[in-house]
DNA sequence: CGAGTGGTTGACACAACTCAAACGATGTGG
DNA sequence: CCACATCGTTTGAGTTGTGTCAACCACTCG
């Protein structure tokens, strides 16, 4: 399974793919089959935008197969993206009606949804629920801290790198192994979505990219389908001192 | 009361400056005997280093007076602060027990501090506890998410414009109301901390706060008290679309 | 009074941005 | 089936905002 593949045809919750990596991962059959009554899928085609910032956000939902972008924009047109959704990533907030940013998918995408008022009720009963979501959004706040380092200090060069590691790590994170040796992947982004998650423009992407290839850090079959043949050549290039523990 | 006031005497929970913004927030008389019974203060001179990253971290706390930074550090010394802790913010993670950024006070600081074990077990049986510390998580990665536009997308002179809506914000809303017109604050950082904030060096910091002065959008008597005459010139400059609701 | 700390200012360099041209792949309509 | 448009991408040439290096200032402390 990687990134990209079909939507498969709505699972039970028993046999889904985040099954025990999503919000309900800690769920019991009990737990489970009151989430199971309450959801609904909804896919997207890649490209689209599910959400634009100030709607009113009726349901939160997971991630479940695809990758999507939160994105900010500002009156001017500057763009910037806060984050990337992975399979089993979470999107909304409890307690909140409007959404803060742009959300859209970079691949075709397949949600798993549950409305809002219900799924708060289930979380005020269930603190295998609430406790799941508050280690993933401190999960996810540790991601966004590392951003920020990627932002305010890092070149362009090793903010690629970064990006590519990332990448790697979730992608490998499907297969339930660590990326080791030589790893292949597909990039789900443009360039452009890459400019905007790393705070450069789509030119400068480019041609890192092709600086990337040219110094054998990384081979490409398209633009798409990336080589990394020594991943830690590739976690130098990227400049973080720690190996960012495996989560499975 | 200021970010900078002398730290009061160990107060008792009931008249604590912050019983209704921490992690606290929402316990009742009982729940708070609990962590009344269970809480110590530890107060730090401005310059110290509460928290080594990857220390072994046995508690959790809330500021309570003054103001602390998280930052990360490359090991080529490039530095980055990831968060700017106030009254009332919440350090440390229960159930991770290696601390993985430096944790500086930059103003004289009180700390209300919990061995974690309990803490943690306190949070178990006390959804008033772990539903806060829920949203005071979700409200930490919004902001985290707003400091990535400003890292990725925002000019020097923005960077900083948004530094002092933030201080000047927070410092408001520890006198309950939000700022408007001719305000007045204390900077509780030095340049080159807010240069580590906001993905800067110190020369930028204070080239940009030199050029705000000369434009009227700020008054300076020496180096940290600040005057902003118009507040909502200061947001302009800040380049934000919204006024970021406030928070009492 | 000298040393140390935090801050300001200047001169210059360079990484990344802007503007522009062109490429390959894909799709579409005559 | 070919001409043509579009989209995502690459590459080049020139500009610029911010970094680097360095001198100097204002205070404070011993």
């Amino acid at each position: 399974m990687s990134l990209h593949d079909p939507l498969p045809a709505a699972p039970n919750c028993g046999d889904c793919p985040i099954r025990y990596t999503a919000v309900c991962a800690r769920c019991d059959v009990d737990e489970l089959a009151q989430l199971d009554a309450m959801k609904f899928y909804r896919s997207f085609e890649a490209g689209q935008t599910l959400i634009w910032s100030g709607d009113r956000m009726d349901f939160v939902a997971s991630v479940v197969t695809g990758v999507a972008t939160l994105t900010q924009v500002m009156e001017d047109g500057r763009t910037q993206t806060v984050g990337l959704l992975f399979p089993s990533d979470f999107v909304g907030r409890p307690g909140r009606d409007t959404a803060p940013y742009n959300v859209i998918a970079t691949t075709d995408l397949l949600m798993c949804c549950f409305r809002k008022k219900p799924f708060e009720e289930l979380m005020e009963r269930t603190p295998n629920v609430s406790h799941r979501l508050l280690e993933m959004t401190l999960d996810e706040l540790d991601a966004a801290r590392e951003w920020m380092l990627l932002l305010g200090r890092k070149t362009a060069r090793e903010k690629i790198a970064s990006l590519l590691v990332i990448v790697a790590r979730r992608d490998a994170s499907l297969h339930l192994h660590a990326p080791r040796g030589r790893i292949v992947f597909e990039l789900p982004l443009t360039r452009e979505a890459m400019a905007d998650y790393l705070g450069l423009t789509l030119e400068t992407v480019s041609r890192q990219i092709s600086a990337l290839k040219r110094d054998g850090v990384i081979e490409l079959e398209g633009k798409r389908h990336v080589t990394v043949p020594v991943f830690d050549r590739l976690l130098e290039e990227a400049g973080d001192d720690d190996d960012g523990g495996f989560v499975g």
